[in-house]
DNA sequence: TGTACATCAGTGAACGCGCGTTCACTGATGTAC
DNA sequence: TGTACATCAGTGAACGCGCGTTCACTGATGTAC
């Protein structure tokens, strides 16, 4: 997990000795810390399998990172302080998903499934991470949860942007479009908190992903048919008739 | 909210002196203990908005709760056992709003517009609860959060039930039936959670009922759709043609 | 109804423990000349 | 290149504090006769 031994090497290396202001050595101050950093961070992540953010402690994290707790000061003011950089983290990696589903599958049916498949190997590949959003969306710890809903919510507007730019939406509102990209996002996160309580390669494991599809065909359909229905919802209003 | 002078008279009461076996006086033993343990589980739910079961002290508890430390034991083992309590009793509370909900409006448009005027005002009328499911659903507590699932498993049960006796789903599979009735309880939980972070009269309340109003017609939609759509997908799969 | 005894919800002192935070420190890395 | 000094990530002792849990207790409520 660790690389200790070889260099990492940063772009092209030039001819001649290091310089200075360059990618520092491994065993440069700068490097060492950042390992110590992400020693804090991988710690709290695996011991928040287990718990929430609010029952954690600083020299529990630091005891799992093998530092003295007193080093904790050096990286984070305290453990909200760890919470919020773990969401930047968490949320940061979730980007690339997002603008993956964007780009995903021709047909509705194509990009369903790509979606599901797409959500259920970043939920495999991160799982400590995904469990740790979950868990702290609505978690107690203002802080962290704050940075989480900040974070969803620009979710569902790049969301959005791409719902736009596909032909299903010409003629819908922006609050409509905003609308369902809310629903596409909280859709996808209760798939993945589902797919967490499953192991992978399971009977359980296939009956979330298939349900996961169901629910997002119905939405999808919900969607081909949602102007028609408003123009029939005008039109009843208007006549104020039974129909 | 809780009544300490007037008996509580339980069916017809019979002419002569109180029964032994009966509901008992305001000040007897069994009376004090629930008044008891009635006050830890509201102390317990106040300290809750700020934060989540895992971070809570059982002596923070009885400090609100205005009684000794140790009398807590005489009620619960330890903080998750006042969890699993105080899921029981907030999702027992819930039940009735599903079943007003199965009961509700005659049109889809209006069975929609009850439902989101149902859960707006439970959630006004018992913010702490639901702040506490929405907290502990995927919270640190796994006993809690168990509670928590096997709660709400039931409840979309109970949907799929009502679902199924309505006619729009005549010709839909138990699966899909059940499918459908989780993606109605997640809406109208994420409906609950949302609400509770908005003031009532605000404009930001306003955004998120009328938000929720639309995503379940989507769903609606979709659902009206489904059988058509189910039999547009298998003739494409069977014919093995791109339409 | 009156008396003697049993029950048991709530008390308060005491315990050992791990917590978060402070502080002066060490010694490797970085910088100036 | 070599030397002298500055920086600063990580250390370890120490602190006061609130925690969960134990225990023997008190005294009001309940029960038997």
């Amino acid at each position: 997990m660790d690389h200790t031994d070889a260099p990492a090497p940063v772009g092209p290396a030039p001819l001649g000795p290091a310089r200075t202001d360059e990618a520092p050595a491994p065993h440069s101050r700068a490097a060492q810390k950042e390992r110590t950093r992400r020693a804090l961070l991988d710690a709290a992540l695996g011991l928040l399998a287990e718990q929430s953010l609010s029952g954690l402690g600083l020299r529990e994290v630091t005891r799992a990172a093998g530092i003295a707790p007193t080093a904790f000061y050096r990286h984070f003011r305290d453990i909200p302080d760890l919470g919020v950089a773990l969401v930047d983290e968490t949320l940061g990696s979730l980007h690339q998903v997002v603008r993956a589903l964007l780009a995903a599958g021709a047909s509705a049916e194509d990009r369903i499934a790509d979606a599901v498949a797409l959500i259920a190997a970043h939920v495999r590949a991160y799982p400590a991470h995904v469990r740790f959003i979950a868990r702290e969306r609505h978690g107690g710890v203002r802080a962290v949860r704050e940075a989480t809903d900040r974070e969803l919510r620009n979710f569902s507007y790049e969301v959005a942007e791409g719902l736009a730019a596909q032909p299903e939406s010409t003629g819908w509102t922006v609050g409509d479009i905003q609308m369902l990209a809310e629903l596409y996002v909280d859709l996808l996160l209760l798939t993945a908190t589902s797919l967490l309580e499953t192991e992978p390669g399971t009977e359980a494991e296939r009956a979330v992903l298939t349900g996961a599809e169901r629910k997002l065909r119905v939405v999808a359909l919900g969607r081909r048919h949602w102007r028609e229905d408003r123009q029939d919802r005008q039109d009843r209003q208007n006549g104020g008739l039974t129909p």
